[in-house]
RNA sequence: CGGGGCGUAGCGCAGCUUGGUAGCGCACCUGCCUUGGGAGCAGGGGGUCGGAGGUUCAAAUCCUCUCGCCCCGACCA
């Protein structure tokens, strides 16, 4: 392609709604423009980028035996009315009525609609395991859009759903995917890991996130510095801390002390004069229809999605002023466990070790001090409820969790029978009975691992790409397209690295050089091959790789050479 | 959904307090000049001031409503 011919609005100026490195220059670099909040066009340098990736992840699913296929965006309200996530989906899923009043939604997902063709399909377990995917645009009403690509309402998405006969097959293509999400992350260039995570709405009974390693990422991770443990903070288990019993301090007698005003932990443990890790917070939520209490020590966070889990409840939300006053008796601030009569506690871990610590007295502006337990207050029980900290045991070894931030890219479940028992997707098996398919789902995200490759790989500058999902391989400057010299050295490498099945950008517009140089660093484009009429007198043209900041002089027979040798590499 | 902020030319912004000719920089077009890190000079085009209603002789500016966008929050008692 020529420069001159290509629509590449570069931005000198941020547009100032952009607030993550990626979105910033995606839309500097002219590759996307937004159409309205989480919705973006693709220009011709975007969506050259998004092809490459889906062409990496098309190729390796293809290598792992999956079949490639493509679904409707307008599904029918009936096939997620029959998996009830019509209603439990909530208001991502974005619905819509045709003109006859006839209800549809936007797939955010589509379980539903493999499972439906699936079943009417397949009737044998000679006919499995079968691994189905496509690329295609979804639309989930993201409550906030944010971050360019990164977390967009309609997105570019790779999923893929499996079905098996047995356990032993279901399980054996997990391993395969998640050997081809390594394979597809590496090829495209990414410092990633592949974490354990929680199966949240899509359900089932194992799953794990592919992170690309960031700053900027939305998710926090867990990794263990000795082994290969390695979770999401949603997921990654609190190891239970035990001290021997002679480290626990004796009993002392319990005191209500006044603290007025005094709330949060910040201000009861600065009143007191004690550490957070002396105070227990009670927080009251609402669990469907009931209302329980959970504990966790002072300096710990409690993690909602395992205690939903350890609940078994849908919806899990904290209590509001009312409820807890109702709960308590007292205004929120002042929750406690001592004589909490009616409702459920379920106490942290941590909890179970301490002693003499403080707690709400459930009376306004009252605390209590030196409460144990079980002497002062009983428990439903002991669990794992908080967010790991870094420092804490690995749950696998004796090593320890170190926190990193990362951006989801991947995520492979083991989905079971969730879809095909509310769907009724059965298989005869040799026998001649009926059987449930076992089923599998896997899903990438490519626009954002597109976004994440830049939030890895930027400078000053702008984009600094990996070789295998830039938009060019090679950017060829001609530096004064209008002294003929430059112009047709700049031509013939040009022609010759087309030929060579090189992708290369001609930069043949008739810019100024610091202009040129700008861009091509701004588009990032990995390689860069300056014609200039200073090197051409020798000879030579300069060779410069984005990443690095040396130029070195290249005889212009040798230039297509070097190219191909470093786009090899 | 709660709180805050912003909508003025393609982009970044000023003007609004105190109503009275719609401006600046970049980008764009023409010409000259220049050509190794976003040059210079001259000329030029482009704006329903997000939308609707109201107050007023007069509204980008004041009032009401509305739409859109951004940020924070929607767990830490």
């Amino acid at each position: 392609m020529r420069f001159s011919q290509m629509l590449i609005p570069t931005l000198k100026e941020t547009p100032s709604d952009a607030e993550v490195a990626s979105h910033k220059l995606m839309l500097r670099a002219g590759m996307i423009r937004k159409v309205a909040a989480g919705i973006y066009t693709y220009l011709p340098l975007g969506l050259r980028t998004i092809k490459k990736v889906e062409k990496i992840v098309r190729e390796e699913m293809n290598r792992a035996g999956a079949q490639e296929v493509l679904m409707p965006v307008v599904v029918p309200a009936e096939l997620w009315q029959e998996s009830k996530r019509w209603d439990f989906y909530g208001k991502e899923l974005l619905r819509i009525k045709d003109r006859h009043e006839r209800e549809f939604c936007l797939g955010p997902t589509h379980e539903e609609v493999i499972t439906d063709m699936v079943r009417g399909e397949v009737r044998s377990y000679r006919q499995l395991p079968i691994n189905l995917y496509q690329i295609q645009t979804k639309f989930r009403d993201e409550i906030r859009p944010r971050f360019g690509l990164m977390r967009g309402r309609e997105f570019i998405m790779k999923d893929a759903y499996s079905f098996h006969a047995t356990e032993e097959s279901a399980e054996a293509e997990y391993k395969n995917m998640y050997d081809t999400y390594c394979r597809i992350f590496e090829r495209c260039g990414l410092k990633f890991r592949a974490v354990e995570a929680d199966t949240g709405s899509i359900g089932g009974s194992f799953s794990h996130e592919f992170m690309v390693l960031a700053e900027s990422g939305e998710d926090a991770i867990a990794s263990c510095d000795s082994c290969n443990y390695a979770a999401n903070v949603e997921k990654a288990v609190a190891r239970s801390q035990r001290y021997p019993p002679e480290e626990r301090e004796a009993e002392k007698p319990v005191q209500r002390v006044e603290t007025p005003g005094r709330k949060s932990v910040e201000e009861v443990t600065g009143f007191l004069k004690i550490s957070a890790d002396k105070l227990v917070k009670t927080l009251i939520f609402k669990a469907d229809d009931r209302i329980v209490a959970a504990l966790v020590r002072g300096d710990h966070e409690i993690n909602e999605i395992k205690l939903k889990n350890i609940l078994n409840a849908k919806e899990l939300v904290l209590a509001d002023q009312t409820a807890v006053e109702k709960a308590t008796k007292a205004p929120s601030g002042f929750a406690g466990p001592v004589g909490l009569s009616g409702i459920e506690i379920y106490a942290d871990h941590a909890v179970e070790h301490m002693a003499n610590f403080v707690v709400g007295g459930n009376e306004k502006d009252i605390h209590l001090i030196n409460v144990n337990t079980p002497r002062d207050f009983a428990v439903k029980g002991f669990y794992d409820l908080r967010n790991v900290v870094v420092g804490d045991h690995c749950p696998r070894c004796d090593g320890k969790l170190e926190l990193h931030r990362g951006i989801e890219v991947g995520h492979i479940f083991k989905l079971g029978t969730k879809y095909s028992e509310a769907m009724k997707a059965t298989f005869l098996d040799e026998k001649g009975t009926d059987n449930l398919m076992i089923m599998g789902c896997y899903g990438i995200g490519i626009g954002r691992t597109a976004a994440a490759a830049i939030e890895q790989g930027n400078d000053a500058n702008g984009i600094i790409w990996p070789i295998p999902i830039a938009p060019f391989q090679v950017i060829v400057l001609a530096l004064n397209i209008k002294d003929e010299q430059v112009k047709e050295a700049a031509e013939k490498i040009y022609k010759s690295l087309i030929e060579a099945g090189i992708e290369v950008l001609l930069d043949d517009r008739d810019e100024r050089a610091g202009s040129m140089f700008k861009d091509a660093d701004l588009i990032g484009i990995p390689i860069r091959i300056n014609v200039g009429a200073k090197g051409l007198k020798e000879g030579n043209v300069e060779l410069k790789f984005r990443k690095s900041p040396e130029v070195s002089l290249v005889k212009l027979d040798n230039i297509v050479k070097k190219v191909m040798e470093a786009v090899a590499a």
